[in-house]
This record gives structure tokens, sequence and C-alpha cells, in this order.
DNA sequence: AATTAAAGAAACAAAATGTTCTTTATAAAA
DNA sequence: TTTTATAAAGAACATTTTGTTTCTTTAATT
């Protein structure tokens, strides 16, 4: 693919997510974007359809890495998470979202990361839950298996929630422990 | 209050409401909510500084509703959710949503939930989530009692989207079960 | 019936949107 | 290198939305 175009797409990238982490989605207009991104209009409108367009893509772009590695599908080498060891699973998750070069935590300490926790939480009942919940369901008490998946889910979205209001102040182990203990009767 | 506030209020409100189970919150403009209400343009704007403005008003309208009676502070009259019985005041609260004349499912339903579901959030972790647990925190296990409080927070707006998202094919009284399952073993 | 306050209509500048066209720069292929 | 093709930039445009203003009409309170 055409260097130019991978400039252009990340400039964009990148600028979008410096808006976002100091104003939130909705105010931020295709003309804050374009400026600071320094792309002109047309080069914009040629990257993506919509505003919203621009969110998807990133969004995928964000989680999808935090996801890659190891995490997904069955191509992992790493045997401390092929079965059981949901705490180091999770401890990776959230690694992953301090880590990157990208601006993940600036992004969802912004006024939107509510909505970028939305489509998290897409990913999450997709990759993370169904693998923390045996293909058995909990307790056999009758709870159906897709609620139990969605409370997973909605649980750790809302660790994630915690530790952006707390400044980040506990690290992904401790966090791991607090998740596991209120997760664990459930899986 | 003079009638006529009230009425325009009200208009602008459910018509507000009416579009929100249609489309959702960023692309409804001030303009379709004033054709949808009914009212002059002068007006919306003697009434609501903002389309965010009109979306906080809302939900202090919507929610406050939702844990009014019986269920915030000790005017309750009502010993069987005075202490303990959980099971009672979820059902209760889900009931609030269904019923209402209001379109609190009808909004949540529509493409703007989760942005609704951040705002019943905070009346959660107010008014819900402190009066499940005990003053105690859970277990003993050194886990930070706010923390559990945005626990079962996020539980419960977790259950509600998954109640959504199935359509509603579950009674209250079947949620206040799944609910307690999950969340039990930590209160 | 007189006073007060709200609603409605019309018009406005400013900003944002999405598109079209031309020119310039850059990459890939010969 | 030279050629070819394609991406980006720039400028201009009609539309739409926004938030305000001015003025008139209508309804409530006293």
């Amino acid at each position: 693919m055409d260097r130019r175009q991978q400039k252009t797409r990340t400039a964009i990238f990148e600028g979008f997510g410096r808006l976002l982490s100091s104003k939130s989605y909705s105010k931020i207009t295709v003309q804050n974007i374009i400026d600071e991104a320094n792309v002109g209009r047309t080069t914009f409108y040629a990257h993506f359809e919509t505003k919203d367009q621009l969110l998807k893509e990133l969004c995928s772009d964000l989680f999808s890495h935090v996801f890659s590695e190891n995490l997904s599908a069955e191509s992992t080498h790493d045997f401390s998470m092929r079965t059981g060891n949901p705490q180091a699973m999770i401890t990776h998750i959230l690694y992953h979202l301090l880590d990157n070069k990208q601006n993940i935590i600036g992004i969802l300490t912004g006024e939107s990361g509510e909505l970028f926790l939305g489509f998290f939480k897409q990913y999450l009942n997709e990759l993370m839950a169904p693998r923390l919940l045996g293909d058995t369901g909990s307790c056999g008490k009758n709870i159906p298996y897709d609620f139990l998946v969605n409370h997973i889910s909605s649980s750790f979205v809302g660790l994630v929630q915690w530790w952006i209001k707390n400044r980040l102040k506990k690290t992904p182990e401790e966090l791991a422990d607090y998740f596991m203990a209120v997760i664990e009767p459930v899986v």
C-alpha cells in the first residue's frame, strides 16, 4: 500500500486521538480533525466517509491490537493462558491498555471514554468473557450462558472505568486480584 | 409555575424521547427537536441552552423518577426493602423502567441507549449499590469499598443492556434472580 | 380588565458539512 | 531514468445547522 496513504491515515488517527483526550467526541468537528492532523479536507473524506466511520476504524485498530498477540484464537504458545490462568489474561489486557504507543488511556480518560468502552465491550464479549467461563457456564444455576458472558464483560468494563476514574492508582496485578474476587464465584 | 412552560417542556421532552428511539443522539439536530415537539426555535432556546443540556435534564427527570418512591433516602415505609431484600429492590427498579408513561425503554432501545445507561450508572452508584452492600464491604478480602460499589453498578447496567438486547424476554423477577446469583457472593 | 410573561415567526451571521475541480507532489513500474 | 498513475492539497461552492435578535401574538395571573 502507498506510503502516502499510510502516513495520512496515521496522521488522522493520531490527531483524532489527541483531540479525544481533550474534548468529547460529539464536540469534535471534522474541521478540527483536519486542522489537528494537518491534512486537506478532500484527503480526509477520501479516507473516511464520516466522523463516525473514523471512530469505528480507530476502535478496530485500538482494540484488535489490545486483544491480539496470543490472546485471541488458539494461535497462542503461551501455555500460561491457554487454559485457566485468567489472572494472567486480565493482567495482560490491562498492560496492553497502558503500554501502547497509541493513546488508549488518553482517549479513555477523555470525555468520550464511555463511548470507547462500548466498543471495547464488544471485543470482550467475543474474545475474553467466553474464555473465562468454561464451556460449562456457572454453578448449574440455570442462568443463561450469554447472560454470564455479558456480566463478565460489563464487570471488566466497569473495572476499567473505575481504574481510570481513580487515575490508574492501582497496578494491573492488583486489579486482576479485585476482578477475580468478584467474578470468580461466577465462572 | 406557568402551565405554558410545563406544556412546552413536556412537549420537548416527549418529542426528544420519540426521536431518541428512532435515531441516535448525535444525529438529532435542534431543528429536529423543534419540529418534532412543534415549538418555536426561540422557545426551545428559552428552555434549554443546548442539546446537551436538554439531555441532562431529561436524564434527571427519567432516572430520578425511577429511583424515587421509597427507594431513595430513609423516607421509606416499605420495610421489605428497608434493610435486606435486595431482590425486591431490583425488581422494583426494573418495573419502573418498564412501566413509565415516559419512553424509557424506547430511549434505552434506541441507538443512544448506552449514553443513557452512563447517566443511569451514576444514579446506581449513589442510590442502589451502596444499599446492596452492607456498610461492611465484602468478605473482608481487602477490596476497596468503592470498587465494589462500582462493580455492582456496572453489573446492573450490564443486566439492563442484556435485557434490552434480548428484547425484554425476561421478567423483572427472573432478572433479579440472575442478578442476585452473580452478585450475591460479593455483597 | 390590566399586567406580565411566554410562545411564535422571520431573519441573521457564523460555522460545519460534503462535494467538485484543478494543481502539485510522490510513489511505483517501465 | 523516464513514464505513468494516484494521492494530497487548495480553493471554491451550495447546504445545513446553530445560536441570536427583533418583533408580534397569545395566554396566564392579579
